[in-house]
DNA sequence: CAAAATTTGTGCGTATGTATG
DNA sequence: ACATACATACGCACAAATTTT
């Protein structure tokens, strides 16, 4: 079953070999798999080519390799839907899990004091002075870490949104309080980046991971600049998903 | 200027004002910033200080430290529109530099070879035994390396294809040579991860620096099938822009 | 080619302000 | 009021990479 010198690397045949095995047995996340050595005598090669093969499935994300432990199922990616309308909670339950959210901040202060003061001040076309409102909010997904957002909001035009946002679990929440049923994704950027130590913690992920980065500015119905998102997400738990006829 | 126990950090007060500088300075791409012993002198504050503003702005890609040489302002990211039809020379132009491809490798083999075998069963329907052609690109803009992508296609129903795609410096000419005069994107799904030592190499980018990587099903004008495409792209020239009205 | 100077990277110790319980 | 933890800021020293002399 592995053919040696046919041109396809040992590695990459017996990588694709535990790919499928793997979904054919129908191994659950978490689930182990033999150790190098067991596999190595199993596949009739060295070890250092069932590493080969393994790293190669770890770079895939279809498993992780914990040091003194074994390689274990990696859970599947939850897939964020790059739709029209942003909304957290129902993204999640879309995965059949139950959404929750954490605020770990808000605070309104002088536009000038955000670290992205020229991207809010091109998108509301603030005035000098004008404040702004920042909420840091963390998403989870069935206790799961999942999102660390940053909303942004041109709060001297928005009256009662700093009140609403206290006191309601979602941001669309918030919003329909204040007389804004709906609102839209107008653009989204998309980027990755290394953590910092501080999103290690908040989000519980691995220092070596990277995070997906999202910078999204969302409009109401008759497309007034309402908000606008900076978001990160471990890599090991989200990827997006564009459709663009939806 | 810099307010000591406001409430705001030093270092994010200097991160702000570093920002605003390099703006209103014009500092060109490549330009250097000063030393971080005479931004520490300029500020009045140490020169941890002054690092940890760097580190700020070097995260989120201002700017970028090179070990014994300084620091320097970065090249803004190239925005990449995922629009409905995937063309990567018509992207690069519209940024007014040149598109180039090197064609890294061109191969049929029959699609239980492939690392995405089942990916590749389900888009295509494959047949048992039904063969694939992966061609392997890499694509520049003005001779920076900008991506390195992986093509599938389901080569039995494509008669011609792989003479086309040998004598054509572009995918869509060849697909273009072969009767497909329009595809379309159906998917792309975003992710992100760590490169290895050989994307490193083509892509000439950091080891430490993350991929932006994306896996699109494109489709003909009647919805059919046509190719899988596995992009890798360094996170330090290439941003995802998704406008859902486009 | 070699030595010196410049610049960033890293580590340790100390002190202070702030938030939490 | 007190203890604890954490982020912030400073000072000093030396390592490592690069450029200049």
């Amino acid at each position: 079953m592995i053919e040696r010198g046919k041109g396809v690397a040992i590695w990459m045949q017996i990588a694709a070999r535990l790919r499928s095995e793997i979904e054919e047995a129908g191994i659950p996340p978490g689930g182990r798999l033999p150790s190098e050595v067991e596999l190595a005598a199993q596949f009739g090669v060295n070890r250092h080519t069932i590493r080969r093969a393994l790293e190669e499935l770890s770079r895939t994300r279809l498993i992780y390799v914990e040091h003194g432990k074994g390689s274990f199922v990696a859970e599947p990616l939850m897939d964020y839907q790059i739709s029209l309308r942003p909304r957290f909670s129902e993204w999640v339950r879309r995965h059949n899990l139950e959404p929750a959210g954490e605020k770990l901040g808000l605070r309104v202060l002088d536009h000038a004091g955000l670290p992205e003061a020229d991207i809010a001040r091109d998108i509301f076309t603030l005035l000098p002075g004008e404040r702004i409102l920042e909420l840091e909010r963390l998403g989870t997904a069935d206790s799961r870490r999942i999102a660390l957002s940053r909303h942004i909001f041109p709060v001297d035009r928005l009256p009662g949104l700093e009140a609403a946002l206290l006191n309601c679990t979602t941001i669309t929440e918030a919003l329909a309080r204040i007389g804004i049923a709906d609102y839209v994704r107008l653009r989204s950027r998309i980027s990755c980046r290394m953590p910092t130590s501080r999103e290690v913690t908040l989000l519980a992920s691995e220092p070596e991971s990277p995070l997906l980065q999202s910078e999204n500015v969302n409009v109401t119905a008759d497309g007034t600049p309402l908000e606008l998102c900076f978001a990160v997400y471990p890599s090991t738990r989200v990827a997006f998903v564009v459709e663009p006829t939806s």
